[in-house]
DNA sequence: TAATAGATTAGAATAGTTCTAAAGTATTGA
DNA sequence: TCAATACTTTAGAACTATTCTAATCTATTA
């Protein structure tokens, strides 16, 4: 696993050190070829599949907390009771087919909004985010 | 209050029974000069101020899950893990405030998108929601 | 190796939401 | 009218998601 150095620095920049259980959070959130979009229990799941290892819950809590603060994951703006988080930290938007609960996303360059209202006074854009839901035709 | 027979057809046809505590939160609810944003306990908390009684706290989660599903409220697509609800629902977008957690609405007429990618094969749109965070300048 | 610092973890505490069964209300039919 | 019965509502219990805490475990230092 020639990524682990990419890790270490990842969970020190975090202030974190590079303990097992974090160095496979970071496997299973940054190793992956492709960004996505998960809930906490998923990583829990994906550990025990992945290295036949239970990580607790409050390891995988901190951890993404952690990163969350750092950047290097992102909280997703949804409805529902559990929590999402994004690998895919690029400023972007997303599908989503409510029936499938299933996100997709948007590259921000395939989105562009013409006007926005005026900013309330004093305050000024940190992001806009474009939720697409969608549904099946008929 | 004149309203009653309003909040009644409304329980009606939400297919339920108009007690006291239902027109209770119906007033809350729809009862306003303006529409808002709200949580559960909020609505629980103002019962108590409003009216000095206690509305069992499922009574609320079992009213605003009806009406949602009626589409009298709509639930907002947000982070954290309280579920926000909206009186407002026309189709609209948001400003929100991370740091005060304040919501302040759009009117979809005040927003306009240039384009989107194309749907996903056998999907249509339902609704484009458009979150636009803010801070304080500097 | 012993002392210390730091990290992990299980379970407790808390908070949000849903479930359930006792109490309340409506309907039926004698 | 008024039991008997069926249906509905509600309070609080149960459950679930998340955070907190403190005991245990691990790493570092000297
Ligand atoms: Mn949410
Ligand atoms: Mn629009
Ligand atoms: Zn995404
Ligand atoms: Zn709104």
């Amino acid at each position: 696993m020639e990524n682990l150095s990419k890790y270490k620095e990842k969970l020190a920049s975090a202030g974190l050190r590079a303990t097992k259980q974090r160095l496979m959070v970071c496997k299973l959130l940054f190793g992956q070829k492709q960004t996505f979009h998960f809930n906490i229990e998923d990583i829990s799941r994906l550990a025990n599949k992945s290295f036949n290892k239970k990580i607790s819950l409050a390891t995988i809590y901190n951890t993404v907390n952690e990163f969350k603060k750092k950047g290097y994951l992102k909280e997703i703006s949804l409805k529902g009771n559990k929590t999402f988080y994004d690998t895919n930290t690029k400023h972007h938007h997303h599908f989503y087919d409510e029936d499938m609960s299933q996100l997709m996303d948007i590259e921000d360059k395939n989105v562009s909004i013409n006007y926005l209202p005026k900013i309330p006074n004093g305050k000024k854009i940190r992001s806009v985010e474009v939720l697409v839901k969608i549904e099946d035709i008929k």
